[in-house]
DNA sequence: TCAAAAGTGTTAGATTTACACCCATGA
DNA sequence: TCATGGGTGTAAATCTAACACTTTTGA
């Protein structure tokens, strides 16, 4: 018998804020609610951490149960624990966002878990505290891809400047002046254009580009 | 019976970064555990999330066991949840930072409590993930800071320009230019110059200065 | 031939940094 | 009288922001 046994315990779960992109517009991935309380409400995806995992672990398998994907780009967002939060029980909720590129998910499978992306920027109300949850982890995500070249993840591997642009006009809220975005490109030679041509955009075609990471670890100097 | 019953339950803790300031260095309370596991480890102060309390109201509670004190400003830091963080039972814990005036607090009361403030660049090794709390906490204390006017908090009612300075440069971890800070300040018109002089700290005094809330409401325009 | 997106430099303004001396006072 | 910290301005360098036209090509 130890302290701990005079305090109670709570349910653990982690809560998913899936990012994507869609040529101009961030998504976010959410689904109806299959289960009591809240049945039928939009509902970010997660579960609970079991007893014999991190809770970054929770987080990886509860994305990996839904998506198929491994070594997925996620960070946490923090904690959520207003007593009531959870309708039924007291369930503290540990929120994590992860960034996938849209097209490595198989729409069968998001199909099958009936999820759907949905423009970041006119999301529905969502079950719970789950939109404040969108809110911090989108403003998170945002400072992040500021300073660190993690917004690629949202990118196929091969992506024009425009993309990479829209990218961040999407995240950031704003836009951006084209030269004055492809001028700082250029100095980060860890973005490097490669001699493929994508022609699905535009007539005239556009130039690829990729991220190294070998060249980027050797001379980390990123800020957008 | 529900859906919940299918998961286990796990112990949920807080644990405190309380941040203080002492002329030229960042200062946290740390104390020896009194309990095991980890008796007589240095380590945070915190404690059991109840059943009917936020995680944000535990945390303002613990703190307040500690300190006796009230309408601190405190901030989440994150969820820190390795299965084996705590030797004893799973126990997962919510980190915050607080940040009060080493005035303010009570030394019987610290000492009745058997916490002492430490530097912060100087933190001995702490129980179980604390350290990392920490500097975590510092982290995201430090980003806040160049944007929001929380500094005033670990200073006196009246400070000094020369202790803002030091209270900034301890945070930040370098010097900053005397002339180009105060510059800087007088830009900000909620940081009000008052007719008191402050003798102890020099000969010839130094003017002595608040934070006015109500003018930095009306225009909030904070950059260090 | 024209519509649509790709690609490309320069300049003014704003911000940031570096830097050194006089002042007031108590000991 | 001198040691200590308080207080003050300017100039160079850097960074940021604004801005418009030519190119290519498929329809």
């Amino acid at each position: 018998m130890t302290f701990y046994s005079e305090h109670s315990k709570v349910w653990v779960s982690v809560d998913c804020i899936i990012f994507g992109f869609d040529e101009s517009k961030l998504k976010v991935l959410i689904g109806r609610r299959q289960m009591d309380p809240g049945r039928g409400e939009w509902s970010l995806y997660g579960g609970f951490v079991a007893a014999d995992e991190s809770l970054d672990d929770a987080a990886a398998r509860t994305l990996h149960e839904l998506t198929g994907m491994e070594n997925v780009f996620m960070r946490q967002v923090g904690a959520f624990g207003s007593v009531d939060r959870d309708p039924g029980e007291r369930v503290i909720s540990i929120a994590y966002y992860a960034l996938i590129n849209v097209k490595d998910y198989s729409e069968t499978l998001r199909k099958e878990h009936g999820v759907e992306w949905v423009d970041a920027s006119e999301l529905p109300r969502l079950y719970s505290d789950h939109n404040q949850m969108v809110a911090k982890a989108w403003k998170l995500m945002k400072q992040k891809m500021r300073t660190e070249p993690i917004g690629f993840r949202l990118l196929p591997e091969l992506f024009t400047l425009t993309q990479l642009q829209r990218l961040y006009e999407a995240v950031g809220g704003e836009e951006i002046d084209k030269r004055n975005f492809r001028k700082r490109i250029k100095e980060m030679d860890f973005i490097e254009k490669t001699n493929k041509i994508d022609k699905k955009s535009s007539k005239r075609g556009a130039a690829l580009y990729c991220f190294n990471h070998n060249s980027y670890e050797k001379s980390p100097d990123f800020k957008l």
